[in-house]
RNA sequence: UGGGCGGUCGACUAAUGGUAGGUCAAGUGCCUUUGGAGCACUUUGUCUAGGUUCGAAUCCUAGCCGCCCAGCCA
């Protein structure tokens, strides 16, 4: 693997250790446990997990879970196993925001002590108008001025549930006419009467991200606190509250998120697609979830070489989805086991192979990788083949099976295309062919050279499988990019799933067990879906191969200069 | 409009005052028992205008364009 290439963040790192300001690396990876982790979490985990091991440092696993109402133990369960999943460890350093609200609260009251806190009984519509806008400064809250005395009282009552929601909050006083919003004096503490899923019913207030995550990372020593471009303004904040209490100084470096062509990356709306029912789940193979590549057939080692190889900066691009595409076929073909599948068989007799005979051919299990060995697929007289690989009036540059043309049968017999059977509609419903018996497992002894090799499974012994194509799962480049007063479901693509039933595949695969991948020859990368059951397999098309043919024939419907052929 | 942050091939990203390079994509050729893989080659770029300098993607000035911020979400 070569040497990721310089990052700012990198250099950040190495100036802060050169200069003394830290003398370890430290990162945390902090969650909030509202949705299952998605592609863009896993750059946010490489890198934090990434660049700590780089410097011989620590990353911790802390969920920020500062929000009852949205935060559930179902997704802190997945993200557990997400992270894990890609390959990172944070051994005995599984931490909660919650671990510390005994602490937080504490901080608090040291904040009011100091004058730099007060209880606010303004209402939310009203702390929103006082606030002012971006070109105008905000107003003082009339509470704003109240003693420090009454302050402490107040919100111990908050603590003590004596309040509705919402009726009061604990606001730091800072500077209402700042123009960094996050600085007119922004809310840390706010009343919910909420069940929380780690603490119960120990809280009715529950301080806010900016009072918990700067101080969290304190807590932790975290030296390097990477996190995303929207935080930016509010690092003045995290500074301030680590600065007014006196306590360790992390330092927060915000990145770019991810963000990838015709995928959405919106936690909010991924979670809408999953209440919608448009898709399956979290774990559909179409979403960008972690759990959703993974049951695509995604590896985390493509994952991580995709994250490496995107880089980070401070620019919002848009990463072509071909990028992470490559990734993961460069890794399957390094390791996926090649079978015969066929997707949309059509019949294929070979008159004059004998009936009722049967051979076993030798077949290679992957040529990038001779220590993986080779089976035996079974040949007879009556075979499926793919319906593209047939054409009864090929076009220009189409050297599969026509009438008349010979191919080879990959690992089997050269076949010549002798005639067709069609049905009513005239469909070509079955191929007749003859095959070179000199031709046994796939060479012409007088060295005769054949344009193309097709795969094929032999239709007595063939496994039916359902295997389901997916797509992308939105037609636009950038999902948000809708018509005037639609949502971004506008931009669903109603073909982003395609079950096909009773496809051909080779009687080896009787036996593959959920999660194991395969590249099918000549299509793409297929993995076996948990779905599958005893004799029912279900394949997952992680991706298709690179497809020259395909792009030719595009290349002409595109141009139809030459529609002769 | 106030503030913050950005702008290098089609996409992403290096070059940290000294040869604008890499990956993906696209294209061409070679090779091939996968129209896969591999190999070779090719096209395309420093937002604009000034300035500093022997020399600027890099420093300065002024513009232009894009993203983020007005949750008691994170």
């Amino acid at each position: 693997m070569s040497a990721s290439p310089s990052n700012f963040i990198r250099d950040i790192i190495v100036e802060d250790l050169k200069t003394g300001r830290y003398n370890r690396v430290h990162t945390r990876f902090p969650p909030e446990p509202n949705g299952y982790l998605h592609i863009g979490h896993a750059k946010a985990i490489c890198l934090s997990f990434g660049l700590a091991a780089e410097f011989g440092g620590q990353t911790n696993l802390r969920f920020d879970d500062t929000n009852p109402s949205k935060e559930d133990l179902e997704y802190v369960q997945s993200i557990i196993e997400d992270v894990s999943w890609m390959g990172f460890d944070w051994e005995d350093r599984l931490f909660y925001a919650s671990d510390y609200f005994d602490q937080l609260y504490e901080w608090a009251v040291q904040l009011i002590k100091a004058g730099k806190a007060y209880v606010d009984d303004l209402s939310a519509d009203e702390i929103r108008q006082y606030r002012g806008t971006l070109t105008q400064p905000g107003k003082e809250s009339p509470y704003r001025k109240r003693p420090v005395e009454e302050n402490l009282q107040l919100f111990e009552r908050m603590r003590a549930g004596e309040f509705p929601d919402g009726s009061r909050t604990l606001r730091a006083k800072i500077d209402m006419a700042s123009p960094n919003l996050n600085m007119r004096d922004p809310v840390i503490y706010r009343i919910l009467h909420a069940e929380h899923h780690r603490t119960g019913a120990k809280w009715c207030i529950y301080p806010m991200y900016d009072f918990a995550h700067g101080q969290s990372d304190s807590i932790e020593k975290i030296t390097h606190s990477i996190c995303t471009l929207e935080f930016e303004d509010h690092r003045p904040l995290y500074n301030w509250f680590v600065e007014q209490l006196g306590i360790f100084h992390p330092r927060q470096i915000e990145f770019d998120r991810l963000n990838l062509t015709y995928t959405l990356m919106s936690k909010r709306k991924l979670l809408a697609l999953v209440e919608k029912g448009l898709v399956r789940g979290w774990d559909d193979p179409r979403m960008p979830t972690l759990a959703g590549i993974r049951r695509r057939g995604y590896t985390p080692q493509a994952i991580r070489n995709f994250v490496t190889a995107i880089g980070v900066s401070k620019t919002n691009g848009m990463i072509e989805l071909a990028m992470l595409e490559h990734f993961i076929r460069e890794d399957l073909n390094k390791r996926a086991l090649r079978v015969m599948g066929v997707l949309h068989p059509l019949r294929v007799v070979i008159d004059n192979y004998p009936e009722g005979q049967a051979e076993e051919m030798n077949a290679i299990n992957n040529p990038e990788d001779e220590s993986a060995g080779s089976r035996k697929v079974p040949f007879s007289r009556v075979l499926y083949i793919e319906q593209d690989d047939f054409r009864e009036n090929p076009p220009k540059q189409f050297y599969r099976l026509s009438p008349g043309r010979e191919v080879r049968l990959r690992y089997g017999y050269f076949i010549t295309c002798t005639g067709v059977v069609k049905n009513d509609a005239g469909e070509v419903v079955e191929v007749h062919c003859t095959y070179d018996p000199a031709t046994r497992g796939g060479n012409a002894p007088d060295g005769r050279k054949v344009k193309s090799t097709i795969h094929w499974v032999s239709a007595a012994h063939a496994l039916d499988a359902e295997v389901r194509l997916y797509e992308n799962l939105f037609t636009t480049e950038d999902p948000n990019d809708v018509p005037e007063g639609q949502d971004f479901t506008a931009n669903l693509n109603p073909n982003s799933l395609q079950v096909l039933t009773h496809c051909k595949l080779e009687p080896s695969l009787a036996h593959a067990t959920a999660g194991s991948r395969y590249q099918f020859e000549r299509l793409g990368y297929f993995s076996v879906d948990p779905d599958s059951k005893a004799g029912q397999p279900v394949f997952n098309r992680t991706v298709a191969l690179k497809d020259t043919w395909q792009k030719i024939e595009k290349r002409s419907a595109a141009s139809p200069l030459k529609t002769t052929s």
